[in-house]
DNA sequence: TATTGTTATACTCTATAACTATA
DNA sequence: TATAGTTATAGAGTATAACAATA
């Protein structure tokens, strides 16, 4: 089989958003299934600490904001990895409505420790590039984030 | 609130792979909440209706390497697709034990249609970048995909 | 016995709507 | 009344395990 409907219709030909589009949602795909048995944490709970452990403790509101989820996605989170001892909910000194979230030094140590195992995969297939192309992927990198909203 | 852990800690210092994840993982978020009303396929269907309509009919197995999910996976998106007359089911001419999935002239006219006002969210952001950034996204979106494993 | 596709089941990720408590 | 967080519910997206049909 696979005899092409649009044979004239090279990748090239594509519009820019289509590729950006598919090349996304491909790795993020594969990134998902680099999960070991052993990982703690999930993709978006592993962002969500990380985010955490370089801004410092905040609100679930602030994180929700920072992570671009809506606050109720937030709060499964931030149970799970309170679940898992990975940060701490602790009422706000002044307003009664807030809790403050924070990295436990478990949490910490993880963040630290098994980011890097968790991105061996990536590593790998980034070890296989030209210097160019990885400079190009930093700051392709840079332009995506800041178009994501971060 | 907000004070950090790690202050000396930018983002120029983490890895790139750190950094391309997260990249990676908000922008599919991003696109993720993209989907209007209207809108008759979901992202993965999406992606799963290009390649069918990009490389021509194909068996379900064979759809899901190029897609990179496991057959079970791609059962369902090719139910899904086949509900809204987007692709047929037929019996394979020669061995039973496979079909054949083909593009209705609805799912191509979908694709070709449909698709780039999916894509107005990114075409937007990509409007507001420079022209240099964008090629170095053109080029960032085939790197990514080869490392995706299309 | 091996391969192809499907069904059954379950878990992650996310959203919207409705609720509770506090300001 | 407005804000912060949570609970309830639902749907997308994916996987593994078990099954049926065919080679």
């Amino acid at each position: 089989m696979s005899y092409a409907n649009n044979v004239g219709i090279s990748d090239d030909e594509r519009t820019l958003a289509a590729r950006l589009r598919l090349a996304v949602v491909r790795l993020n795909r594969r990134l998902r299934a680099q999960r070991g048995a052993a990982q703690a944490a999930t993709l978006t709970q592993l962002s969500a600490l990380s985010t955490l452990h370089r801004h410092g403790p905040m609100s679930p509101g602030e994180l929700a904001v920072k992570e671009r989820v809506q606050p109720p996605s937030m709060t499964r989170v931030i149970s799970a990895l309170e679940e898992v001892g990975f940060v701490t909910r602790t009422p706000h000194p002044t307003d009664g409505r807030q809790i403050v979230i924070a990295v436990t030094e478990q949490g910490s140590g993880y963040v630290e420790a098994e980011v890097s195992a968790r991105e061996r995969w990536l590593d790998e297939r980034l070890a296989e590039l030209t210097d160019a192309e990885r400079t190009l992927l930093c700051r392709a990198a840079e332009i995506i984030d800041r178009m994501a909203g971060s």
